[in-house]
DNA sequence: ACTTGATTGATTGGATACAATCTTCGCGTG
DNA sequence: CACGCGAAGATTGTATCCAATCAATCAAGT
């Protein structure tokens, strides 16, 4: 049972929020995001609906808007569920956001204010002392939101609303693929050599950086084809 | 009142389609590809509903999809409308879709089967004959044709979805921001270089290309800062 | 024991009703 | 004439209802 997730959630609702469909939105998203929420969920309209606190007319609108961003899946008349890509899909994430995210970061390479690269800093900063002190969670939370820092900062809105996508369907996929005991998926002095060249690299420089970075942590994915994880539904049902 | 693009929505219902979210969210973004909704069209869904024979329940779906495509924009309590991006946005999305689309050219370069190359080889061919009959509706159906068939054709369907969005989005900045007078923004070469180097150039030739040929695309639209004329239209008015 | 088939509960799909909000237009007033 | 103000209509937001479909269980037959 999935109980974890869900205290956050009427914690959130006792405290008085308004709940819209954004909310439900971010709320699932964010639960994507940092893993509570593993690939495959079950999310019923009905269940949902009593969590938040509103009917499934809202639940319906977040469930199609998360659908949209790749996050759920919903086929006719099933439960809607966190979406579970396979290596195929996976591979091409990576792909995408290679290029999407390497782009970004030459867009900002030498173009972040003191403030920006002081920002950034910190947070490369916490996420190493969260790794030392060994807070998988919270190192976790940093290293995530050093790329959505990118993301929310590309100039560029239409890229960086594109990364913002990938990263999300990035962290579904590292939760499916990440080699069992491996728990880091940490690679120790990428982001902060990243913040060297985002302050004072060659948009270049940054950009192969930010590839390499990329196909270093789904290096560590295991991503050769196993029978166990190839269900028979997927070769004979298939998408028909 | 906005009748030519709603007569071929009644004729596929009383063709006796089955409607349902699916189907107006394919109607309304063929309607958008083909300029016959312009940017800043009211959207709202009770009339939505009454052209396509649904309740308001699906309309709304469709509309929420759309919104995550960009296609639509809606803010609280407000009728949807047909997306009039800024000038800054059109230069995003323009950026966006030389990377992701010259990216899909060095992908597909030289990976085409003779099956696919003749296709596009026919849909090049059609365009030209159009814009030398001065066909010029079936002219841009065919241009749009050519970057459908390389979205649909991928070998990452990750980029291929992103840039179909992007053409999408494409075609709403051409219809808001094309010079008056140049009907065309028609490149008369373009298509056709552009299939010889997908069919036998390398990738780094055919990206470029690519590229190349966006940007002249871009260069035709006059995305000067002028006060005037996209603010009366896209926020009073919509279509007058 | 295994498969088949039917019944029941769970869940979604779509329509509708009502409340909340915005928009428009008319009317009075300075 | 400009401006505010308010009422009426238009439109969206949300909840709820019923039908359609799916899933799981269990019984019967081989």
């Amino acid at each position: 049972m999935p109980k974890s997730w869900q205290d956050t959630v009427t914690d959130d609702i006792h405290a008085g929020k308004r709940v819209g469909d954004q909310y439900i939105v971010d709320m699932i998203r964010d639960a994507v995001l940092s893993q509570r929420l593993p690939p495959g969920t079950r999310l019923p309209e009905a269940t949902l609906g009593g969590i938040f606190g509103v009917s499934r007319s809202v639940v319906r609108k977040a469930l199609t808007r998360l659908v949209g961003d790749h996050v759920v899946v919903q086929q006719p008349n099933q439960v809607a569920r966190v979406a579970s890509p396979d290596i195929q899909e996976t591979k091409e994430i990576f792909a995408a956001r290679r290029l999407v995210e390497g782009e970004v970061a030459a867009l900002l390479a030498g173009k972040l204010s003191a403030a920006q690269y002081e920002e950034l800093r910190q947070i490369v900063e916490e996420e190493h002392g969260a790794h030392q002190q060994g807070d998988e969670a919270r190192r976790v939370k940093c290293s995530l939101a050093v790329h959505r820092y990118l993301a929310d900062h590309s100039p560029n809105r239409v890229l960086g609303s594109m990364l913002t996508d990938l990263i999300l369907r990035t962290s579904i996929v590292i939760a499916l693929y990440k080699r069992p005991g491996m728990e880091a998926c940490y690679l120790d002095h990428d982001h902060a050599d990243l913040l060297d060249l985002l302050g004072s690299g060659s948009p270049q420089q940054a950009c192969n950086r930010m590839r390499q970075h990329l196909s270093d942590l789904e290096g560590l994915l295991d991503l050769r084809p196993q029978e166990g994880r190839i269900d028979l539904a997927a070769i004979l049902g298939g998408i028909a």
